[in-house]
DNA sequence: TTGAAAGCGCTAACAG
DNA sequence: CTGTTAGCGCTTTCAA
């Protein structure tokens, strides 16, 4: 009675575990049970069923499923950019993951702007996600919705980019020490004319990138010259016209640690429109590793960040806030760093 | 009776229509169209009826909605790369339009593997999308899948990359057009010995390009040497190592169309190798625009495939379909290029 | 081992 | 303008 039973139409109609059920003549849990390869059900039954499942072109129902489990199996994922390599590769990451641990990654991006971001944050939660990674937009001021998030008891892990907010779960790599790394080799060089062309320092990385810098300058008692700090964005724009104004100023260093790719990027291309050579007038190294660094010339060097770890990292914590909603303890997790060096930041240029 | 009515914790339970309808001593159904902005509810308690529930921080439950409304307004995105600037270009501006257009973009990255295509395609057809967008994975051969979404009224637009197959909407860049033009331009320019270092001709955009390279050499008068016609992977490494084959054999050409922009930059590298200068020694150009190509030295020259027009097109043409489920004519739409001019192929060589 | 009852949160269709 | 009825397709008790 309950039961819809007008004539059954499997030419176009979508299959549904009540028609499974019905075909065979067994109640739709059995059905739903052996699909999902619960005990309770006989193999034989089993077997049956998931063949006629088949036959019929069963395909199960995700909204159905998530509304009645209250699980969606679902996380968030919230980057600021996607026509990046570090993100890109992230995400890639992140998605291998998500396929082998049987969860669903639905993406959003913010492009850098903490309305959107929040909006789409809200989105994630309408979509009842069990869970959200994120790397926070540039402009991130308000962390209300973050809270809002936690009260309604979907997990959060801030990937990357990490606001300045207690008792959250983070993942990054140790920027500072990598900083601190890459200059301290640049230093055993022999280089000491050193200059950071930096991103915006309101912004974890950036702030971090730097921090290394003055750190290891200090420790190998060198001043920092403060005409070679430069802020800037993240952009190739940004390396070509902090060169260039050093350049005008006759006032170039002998070496530069770049914030990002791009930026070195930048270094390169304003370097050669000058007329100066790489590694030999002007050496660098710059964050993050990308594919096309080995087709420049030279060969960019950089700081690893190792993408594939920072996306299983919050991965496995985001998953397992999940499974421990209760009494879960946020989690710091910070991720070693290396340097690749290819065709520069590999000797001195006064020799 | 049919109501639970144990009493209602507002602290951390999770909103319903049902509370905000319970708290106002109205019935769920005023709640909710109220908060579609459904024309049939009074300004007065519509405005009321908003306000508690965003002092109530309600969430309309995305899942519940979709199974009652029989529409998820999800679109599924299928891609088979996503850390690539083309690919991530494009998803980029997808995710923009379905912003624009209230409807979200679920994206699934194949990695060109044909039966994980499949699963991620059911995956999305579980997700019981309205509809999906797909640039095919290298290796598709079975198309089964795409009739079976088909059959069950999941509109589909192949992207890029199309498969053989009748009756399907499709959105692709004029290919063919465009590796003639580029080929022309060379050949205006007086370069006669051209190259084509080119993708896999079993996937449209391989097939196209050889097709457009070969009937402006025709065209022209010109031969094709088979020597200077490679098939190859569309990456650095098939473009180095092209390259690479030809100079040991001692038969470079003086011009190459390259099927990709990383095919190009594999060129870039193999020639500054072996010590030959671009364009001077060998000039070339490549399909496919990325801010990078800026900052090579020289800049690199390309046929622009606008990522913006295939995302907004496959978008409005799914909507479309979506829209029209019953009687859609399906259509296929070719996108024009354009070549742009940096500081390759602008010159011949030889004079 | 199987199934009946109840409901997840929401909406379409109709009635008042 | 508002509400009633009836589900969307599935799963979790709990009883048989």
């Amino acid at each position: 009675m309950k039961r819809k039973s007008t004539k059954t139409d499997y030419s176009t109609k979508l299959i549904t575990l009540n028609d499974i059920a019905a075909k065979l003549g067994v109640s739709t849990i059995t059905v739903s049970k052996a699909l999902r390869g619960h005990p309770d059900i006989s193999k034989t039954t089993a077997e049956l069923i998931k063949k006629t499942a088949d036959e019929l072109g069963y395909s199960p129902n995700f909204m159905a499923r998530s509304l009645a489990a209250r699980k969606s199996n679902t996380i968030g994922v919230v980057l600021p950019q996607i026509d990046h390599h570090f993100f890109s590769s992230v995400i890639d990451h992140i998605y291998n993951f998500a396929l082998d641990h049987q969860y669903h990654a639905f993406l959003t991006v913010s492009h850098e702007n903490a309305e959107l971001q929040k909006k789409q944050i809200q989105s994630l939660l309408s979509m009842r996600v069990d869970g959200i990674i994120i790397s926070v937009s540039q402009d991130t001021k308000d962390f209300e919705i973050f809270e809002t998030a936690k009260k309604r008891r979907v997990p959060l892990v801030f990937m990357d980019r990490i606001p300045d907010l207690a008792d959250c779960n983070t993942v990054a790599v140790d920027d500072k020490g990598a900083s601190y790394k890459a200059i301290e080799h640049a230093i055993n060089l022999g280089y000491r004319r050193i200059a950071h062309f930096a991103g915006h320092t309101n912004i974890s990385i950036g702030r971090e990138r730097m921090l290394g810098f003055h750190k290891a300058m200090k420790d190998n008692g060198l001043n920092v010259n403060p005409d070679w700090v430069i802020e800037g964005d993240f952009d190739e724009k940004s390396g070509y016209d902090s060169f260039m104004k050093l350049y005008r100023e006759k006032n170039l260093p002998d070496f530069i640690l770049a914030v990002t790719y791009p930026t070195a990027i930048g270094i390169y291309t304003a370097a050669q429109e000058v007329g100066l050579t790489i590694p030999d007038d002007i050496d660098l190294i710059c964050f993050g590793n990308s594919e096309v660094q080995n087709f420049l010339s030279p060969p960019l060097s950089c700081v690893n960040q190792p993408t594939d770890q920072l996306a299983s990292k919050s991965m496995n914590l985001l998953i397992d806030n999940i499974n421990n909603i209760d009494n879960f303890k946020c989690k710091k997790i910070v991720i070693d760093t290396e340097l690749i060096l290819r065709g520069t930041c590999i000797k001195y240029n006064r020799s």
